[in-house]
RNA sequence: GUCCAUGUAGCUCAGCUGGAUAGAGCACACGCCUCCUAAGCGUGGGGUCGGAGGUUCAAAUCCUCUCAUGGACGCCA
């Protein structure tokens, strides 16, 4: 349905017509100076300079033809030349009402969905998760769902990173552990057993050891720059064993994400990208877009507006061995070739920007991806402890995500228990959800683009503008909607009344405006906007519930109208947090 | 060196396709639970929007210069 806005812009296009000037300078705004208003127009100070006249004129002029106004109940021109605009409480009340009926609450699904591969998570097999994949894992989630939620098809794929040296890492350091395995012999004609041969514990211990190892020692390093290339040359053994690393680490990295709430629809690595790296090469050649350039083979990639040098996309090394960015072109061809995308979004380190832009005009270049096909970055900053440097562990290692999420847990779980008389199993199971929306929340508020400091006090404490206040705020609804059902049954939908005091208007208005959240949320793919927007909203209800006595009202039409538009309140809340990637628990 | 980003209250951040007195939260000082979860609500102090010019009726927002910080700049990912 329209956005609240757009109603008002109506009505004051309308109105601009009728007083003789152009409907171009009758858009309705959301007020800046809420003590004075409700929505504002400036129209009438641009059209003074057109039509040279006095702005307040004007403003005069159309406030008159306002009057009767069916959606706006006051209008009033103010000094210089601005419209103050104060919505119908009656109009308020029927658009909250029309809201709750439509199946995504107002908001207007795409009407031609799109095809868009999300890549992000960009976990490593065989590593742990650690806060490096925090950012790209919460703000590609939540990317994803605003997506999906404004009607397009969306793919989340994780883009593992499961080729290369690292894997010839392991393997090498597998063979010096256990060289009595088959995999190892290369008379071995047998089937491979079908356990593997260590478990994720060994598994995330041997890649560490082994990388340090290699940086000491020559030989080593060769065996496992040889084994990566049998490996990526199809040998049996190796073969086997990487099927095996792939298998005990996916697994894994499924569980980790899971508890983020986290989820892909596609596990595709690097790897999946290799078979199309020779005939990707030959056709470069060919076709005369990759040409040799001190040995390596690049593709030039410079334009003429650029203000600084592009360096050209190198495809292969001077020793013929391929890159990053060829792995992300020959993926571009494989997804084009499955699932034919209108839009790619990479939710990246921003840092890596320019080796994006490099890819991306490539692809054009050499008509890898379809002219059509949209190529999006979404670059993040870097997430700082509260020195404001990169965050690290008290020691200055690199901190495991699961240590991160544990830690947070537990300081749940604290408060919790200081509060609450609950089971230490609900507890546990609270701190979990709380948690997560601390640490998303947390993320998520900020613009994604920036740099931002991880403060775990901040985050956890549910004063302010964090995860666990919202989540407060949805379990105090939830409370007073379970207190009414037992008294007088289920809750009725829809019958919300005109506003009778200030904080229930404000609070209409608030819920009123979740479309246009939606919509800006999603045309910058900027989840910040949702979070800002809840905060609002809530800020608007604990206003609202401290000066209203919802389970006391005695007169039962106006007590049923509170209940409805608590109903409303928590659907758009619970809305809005699904496309944070989190969710609220029933008590806290 | 070149290019890019950032700079807003003591701290953490919104606001940036120009509009009224620049907003939150934390911290600080107060006030509010016989009443639906006080993890709440309210009141108050606190600002050269890095600096200087310019455009405009109107600039935190647009342009130019400048300072500071961070980042990226062909054989890593």
């Amino acid at each position: 349905m329209k956005k609240l806005a757009d109603i008002l812009s109506l009505e004051l296009e309308t109105a601009f017509k009728a007083a003789g000037y152009e409907a171009k300078y009758g858009k309705a705004v959301l007020s800046n100076r809420p003590d004075l208003c409700e929505y504002q127009c400036n129209g009438a100070m641009a059209a003074a300079k057109a039509y040279k006249k006095a702005p307040f004129m004007i403003a005069d002029d159309v406030a008159e033809k306002l009057k009767g106004s069916r959606v706006i109940r006051e209008a009033e021109s103010v000094k210089p030349g601005f419209i103050n605009i104060k919505v119908d409480a009656a109009f308020a009340a029927e658009y909250l009402n029309k809201m709750s009926g439509e199946e995504c609450l107002g908001y207007e699904k795409t009407e031609q969905p799109k095809t868009i591969i999300i890549d992000y998570g960009g976990a490593n097999v065989a590593k742990p998760l650690h806060v490096g994949h925090l950012r790209t894992a919460i703000i590609g989630e939540s990317v994803k769902r605003i997506v999906r939620f404004a009607g397009d098809k969306v793919i989340g794929d994780v883009h593992l990173g499961d080729w290369g040296y690292q894997m010839g890492l392991i393997i090498t350091e597998l063979q010096k552990r256990k060289p009595e395995l088959p995999y190892f012999d290369e008379a071995f004609e047998g089937e491979y057993p079908e356990e593997p041969p260590f478990t994720i514990d060994e598994l995330e211990e041997i890649y560490p050891t082994a990388s340090a190892y290699a940086k000491e020692h020559e030989d080593y390093k060769e065996k496992a720059l040889h084994t990566t290339y049998l490996l990526q040359n199809g040998h049996k053994g190796c073969t086997a064993l990487w099927n095996h690393i792939m298998r005990v680490s996916v697994a894994d990295l499924r569980k980790n994400y899971k508890s983020l709430n986290v989820e892909f629809d596609l596990w595709k690595g690097e790897s999946d990208a290799q078979p199309y790296i020779p005939e990707m090469v030959e056709y470069l050649k060919n076709e005369g877009y990759a040409h040799y350039d001190d040995g390596a083979l690049v593709i030039d990639v410079k334009e003429e507006t650029d203000t600084k040098e592009i360096p050209p996309c190198m495809i292969l090394k001077s020793d013929g061995a391929s890159l990053y960015g060829t792995t992300d072109l020959a993926t571009l061809i494989e997804r084009e070739k499955l699932y034919r995308p209108d839009e790619i979004i990479y939710v990246v380190d921003k840092r890596q920007e320019l080796h994006f832009v490099q890819v991306f005009r490539s692809a054009r270049k050499a008509h890898i991806v379809r002219d059509e096909t949209k190529l999006q970055f979404i670059g993040f900053g870097t997430m700082n402890g509260k020195d404001g440097k990169p965050f690290k562990t008290r020691e200055g290692g690199v901190m495991r995500l699961e240590s991160l999420i544990s830690d947070i847990e537990e300081r749940m779980y604290g408060k919790i228990m200081e509060n609450r008389a609950i089971s230490e199993e609900e507890a546990r199971n609270t701190a979990k959800i709380v948690g997560l929306s601390a640490i998303k929340y947390g993320d998520l508020s900020n613009q994604a683009s920036k740099d931002y400091v991880f403060d775990v006090d901040r985050f956890t404490s549910a004063e302010g503008n964090t995860g666990p206040y919202i989540l407060y705020t949805i379990v105090r609804i939830k409370s007073i909607l379970n207190k009414y059902k037992e008294a007088k049954g289920e809750p009725a939908k829809g019958i919300v009344k005109a506003a009778q005091s200030a904080s229930e208007k404000a609070l209409m208005l608030e819920l009123a405006k979740f479309n246009e959240a939606i919509e800006i949320a999603y045309v910058e793919k900027a989840p910040h906007k949702i979070c800002a927007y809840v905060y609002e909203l809530a800020n608007a209800f604990n206003r609202f519930y401290h000066e209203t006595k919802i389970l006391a009202e005695e007169n039962e039409e106006r007590q049923a109208s509170f209940i409805s538009m608590l109903l409303l309140t928590k659907e758009v809340f619970e809305t809005c947090i699904d496309m944070l990637g989190f969710e609220a628990p029933e008590r806290m």
